[in-house]
DNA sequence: TGACTTTATCGGTATTTGCCGATAAATCAG
DNA sequence: CTGATTTATCGGCAAATACCGATAAAGTCA
């Protein structure tokens, strides 16, 4: 997961994605530098990784953020942290 | 740092260094099936990355977690997973 | 059915990454 | 100074990644 979001343009793709609610990939491919096919890439790791969730709409393919993913990761950081805290004294 | 982190090898170094305080590079190598060189350069890509501080001990190099790197990636986890929370409604 | 839209996948290429052994650099002990 | 220890860096190679254009697959609509 961690390997997944370490992405320049899927870290853009995730922001995107917070802010929208859910797009699909041609609205990506929007305001995106990359062609069709690189985007479709990209959201098939972030899907991969579980950090995207798919959904069929017609042609179209609408991603959303796994509700899942940010609470799961936060949680991840704050036990490091406080062993990291803990390590110090 | 994301990209940093998202490496089995660098994760594994990541958790060694929250259990044990600091550690010099040699006693990473040891219990890790690879070379000294491979172990400096994930050191030293952690480091890069922010992830971790170096501080020399006669010819060894004695690494920790920065303490920032946690309690700061908590926080970007915890500000997304509110946007994704608030985005479902 | 046929034209159109949208996305995923395939083939190919260039770049990056990961790994190693060998070597250099720095420090310490005798 | 010499030899031993520790780490960083270099050169090289294999594998993975990123990207693209072209194409296939699936759905919509007239």
């Amino acid at each position: 997961m961690l390997k997944a979001l370490g992405h320049p343009v899927r870290i853009k793709v995730v922001n995107h994605l917070l802010a929208r609610e859910c797009c699909c990939c041609g609205d990506l491919c929007d305001g995106f530098e990359h062609s069709q096919s690189t985007i479709s890439q990209h959201l098939g790791v972030l899907k991969d990784a579980g950090v995207l969730t798919a959904e069929k709409d017609g042609t179209r393919m609408l991603y959303s953020i796994d509700p899942s993913t940010f609470s799961f990761l936060e949680t991840v950081f704050a036990d490091m942290n406080q062993m990291a805290k803990g390590r110090g004294r």
